[in-house]
DNA sequence: GGGTTGTTTCGATGTCCGTCAATGCAAGAT
DNA sequence: ATCTTGCATTGACGGACATCGAAACAACCC
């Protein structure tokens, strides 16, 4: 399968500017577009399907035999959306004789979760009145 | 444009299958759209920064105005973008006088980050070995 | 080796998305 | 009232994406 996985999120050293999170700084043009990358990779049902079936797996990985039959989907589409995910870096992957398991990189899911957290304690924003749509 | 804004997500409730993450339980089909509509809108690297422009300032919301100088796009570019923000749940905007102000929705952050993390104490997945797929 | 099962890659097609120019609309300024 | 500014909408174009069928590839079993 090759090892074209790329990498979008360094691990964790960077210039420190990707953890914070993108509610407290503006982040500039190279972050979003590297972060865009993981958020498109969750913007389709058929990932989010996949990334559920392999995080909540009890083992932790799953067979792709295991996902193919949930979906209505030709097994080449199936095999396509898990490399997404893969070259996104939410999972990995093993080949093991016959079959290739799947398990969650559980790094990527914090970062993201650490990203769309904001510091506890934020002044809430809003207006604190009205909601009405403009135009 | 009418108020046509689409909710992606119920506000809390929902049989609480929804609320855990998507990584401990399978999703089904429905939550995975809905949730795909809200990861496809931060898939851009434009309304990542566009978002993170919005949350980050001091306020709590911006004016267009100091929103399109920003890119190397066009004004409607940039409408399009918040426009796609807004359906997802992400912002919110209201028009005083000339201007038009947008602010985050918190809770739509919130929530989000809230599903990609994992209860603590999970047993960390990872290719532990065995495992019998089945055929 | 030959056959089987299962996964990935390749090529092609239809659809969606991002972008812009032109236009429309609301609110203030003159 | 008219002009000007600020933002949203429309329509159209080019590129990217999702999906499929067919074929190539890898590992096991006989």
């Amino acid at each position: 399968m090759s090892n074209q996985d790329v990498v979008v999120l360094a691990p964790t050293d960077e210039s420190g500017a990707c953890c914070p999170g993108l509610l407290t700084a503006p982040l500039d043009e190279g972050q979003a577009v590297e972060l865009a990358k993981v958020f498109k990779a969750l913007g389709d049902p058929v990932r989010l399907r996949l990334l559920s079936m392999i995080a909540s797996r009890a083992g932790g990985e799953v067979c792709v035999c295991d996902l193919t039959p949930a979906f209505d989907l030709s097994q080449p589409t199936i095999s396509h959306h898990l490399k997404l995910l893969r070259q996104a870096g939410l999972i990995d992957c093993e080949r093991r004789g016959t079959w290739v398991y799947y398990w969650l990189v559980p790094e990527m899911t914090d970062r993201l979760a650490g990203i769309l957290s904001r510091p506890t304690g934020e002044p809430l924003p809003g207006p604190a009145a009205s909601a009405g749509a403009a135009s």
